[in-house]
DNA sequence: TCCAATCTACCTACTAGTTGGTAGGCAGTG
DNA sequence: CACTGCCTACCAACTAGTAGGTAGATTGGA
């Protein structure tokens, strides 16, 4: 009937370590530290996980595989350009007003991508790949309307507007205030969204 | 006679601690790693920096005076807003471009911040207030000037701005392409300076 | 001026605890 | 029986940090 999914114990390790790399990185965290949060041992987690670059590498490429169908049912439920940037910014307020995700997984590993193993540099590439072409297409298609208005070609405004995203979370994390975010990006959308009247 | 600078060593511990922080962050590095690169053994920089915590704060904090003798110095030399701006990010993408300085002691840090220990921290959070600050300043005296157009408080502006500027930084790593920086910051900086002609 | 006390910068050798990872066993289930 | 999921009990390597010693420079007093 339904796709089983008999053991979750596997997503609660994985639930575990983003919560973990989000406050600290691929090197702030351990096994013994998911063991202890999961209710685990830590060779039980090296059944699920051999090592922990299995882990990360599984762990950024289902991130990857979230945005891409996250974006995807974005676009078909809200299509125009103006709204689809709102609502991006407007995820990511949310999450880091509600503290459920603080920054963005591979923006914190993208900063780091020098000491990452490799296999996991790759799936946080591709990730930058994607956002950055999702970016493009949506900023690329208002432009063509009319419905947002661009300074520079539109991979650079996607370009730009991803840094900002990137920035302004770092930045709310810095001062420690949730707002700041959406105090960035406010102006931010305000450039590229035409005013109406 | 001359201020005397007897040993250096603790300068080369600083900046090999630096260029391993740059790297992979608070947890990218060891006491071994380092003195693998000053070639002193481990135990030697515990004769010059107690403590990891230790060596990680006076690093940002020397990283902050630096900032602010710089800040201070450019300003005596370029004061019109416009130029300070392009400066403050032409810095960067020279920095990023020859590999001297790929990204932002401070933003890396800022990005694990919770995982840092409380004194490291604070000195971070010193940092983005001071860089904040000094915009916030600048962007302030451009707009009552009318050298720059800005679209929101100058507060906000500068937060947006440093935001970008931090966010490209990240934009290059991931990438792995040091034009990347500058690409990002051609059109922000181009919407605050007003075209001439 | 000589000598002793002190200081600096480094060393070897060690500690307790943590790291990611392995080997092998055991209970439950199809 | 075979497989899954978890366990205990390891391991070698590495972690930050300590103890204690040494060679050489600096300092202060007789």
């Amino acid at each position: 009937m339904s796709m089983d999914k008999p053991s979750n114990t596997a997503d609660d390790i994985l639930a575990a370590a983003r919560s973990f790399i989000v406050a600290g990185g691929y090197n702030g965290f351990s096994y013994a530290d998911i063991a202890d949060v999961v209710g685990i041992r830590k060779a039980s987690i090296h059944h699920h996980f051999p090592s922990k670059v299995d882990l990360v590498r599984t762990l950024v490429k289902r991130y990857l595989e979230d945005a891409v169908t996250g974006m995807t049912e974005l676009e078909r439920n809200v299509p125009a350009p103006p709204q689809l940037l709102r609502t991006y910014a407007g995820f990511w307020a949310q999450c880091i007003e509600d503290a459920s995700r603080p920054i963005c997984v591979c923006a914190l590993l993208a900063s780091e991508l020098p000491a990452l193993p490799p296999e996991v540099a790759a799936e946080v590439r591709a990730y930058f790949q994607f956002l950055s072409g999702w970016l493009t297409g949506v900023i690329e298609r208002g432009a063509a309307q009319g419905t947002l208005t661009i300074a520079a070609a539109p991979r650079v405004e996607a370009e730009a507007f991803m840094a900002t995203v990137h920035g302004a979370m770092i930045s709310a994390r810095a001062y420690g205030d949730v707002l700041t975010f959406s105090m960035i990006l406010a102006p931010t959308l305000q450039k590229l969204i035409p005013a109406r009247d």
